[in-house]
DNA sequence: TGATATAGTTAGCAAGGCTAACCAAATATT
DNA sequence: AATATTTGGTTAGCCTTGCTAACTATATCA
């Protein structure tokens, strides 16, 4: 068995935590009816509006080829549309139709009642270490650039 | 928009840091040159002892079909080793081999480490805020059977 | 003994990741 | 102006990982 610091022991329980975090939420999202990697891109679409497909690739961490593919589902459910930029006609501008930013909605608020359910039975402190602990971790992961 | 409550906003930035602290650690995962599947299935393995397939198949919340054929990559690559239990021979036991030990721990090390180094740029206090959410989480999460 | 339940596997499908190779439009070079 | 290069996106084809349905083999129960 390797040692582990201190340090890195709270690296590996928070690791462990966001896992079953993700893990439990996840089932609430199948609910929509829209496989996980394209709800992903719709939310990107609905809270950050119309980009182009390579905007969205990078912003979900993915290829384009894969996006790509991830738009043509998303089309052909009426969930998005394409249209050629005006400026660039090499590129396509892709946005959430009205379905789509009604659906998205709709799931979000599930999950978020969902997990909301489980932290109304914690108290108000514990709720505050969990803001605090949000605030530090993104401050730790927002220096992260420049590795 | 919808509006949400306090408890909901605060669902809502869970659910947002815990999957961009995911995808930020799973490069390192990649590192180890195995697919995030096998290498959780290992990572079972090697921390639970052996186990049948089914146990496995429950552990990671995958189907028994899904499982089997993880395995048999893991297998294939010496990694696990299946044999037959004795007490009843339908069953299989499956088992980290040496190898397949010792590469995870090389890539919890990498990805444990990368953790840490970001969480050593917080303070003392920050990360004391970490492990009291940790806690606050997994007991908000430890009610969930019962839904 | 025969019926049923249980452990695992095989087959075949869909989603989602990738690279390589390509087309079309825009931009740069000469 | 003509040509070369770069850029945005798609297509083709591969791998991994999820699923259900259908099967085999062993255990258990009536």
């Amino acid at each position: 068995m390797a040692k582990l610091t201190e340090i890195e022991n709270l690296a590996d329980r928070l690791h462990s935590t966001a896992i079953h975090l993700l893990r439990l939420v996840r089932v609430q999202d199948a609910a929509t009816g829209i496989a996980p990697a394209r709800l992903s891109a719709l939310s990107v679409l609905v809270f950050g509006g119309p980009m182009s497909l390579n905007q969205l690739a990078q912003a979900e961490q993915v290829r384009p080829p894969t996006m790509s593919r991830i738009v043509d589902a998303l089309e052909s459910e009426d969930l998005v549309r394409r249209t050629t930029d005006k400026r660039d006609r090499r590129a396509v501008v892709i946005e959430a139709t009205e379905k789509g930013t009604a659906i998205l909605w709709q799931g979000r608020k599930r999950r978020v009642k969902f997990l909301a359910k489980h932290l109304s039975r914690l108290s108000e402190v514990e709720r505050q270490q969990i803001a605090d602990a949000i605030q530090a971790i993104q401050k730790a992961m927002a220096e992260s650039k420049r590795d």
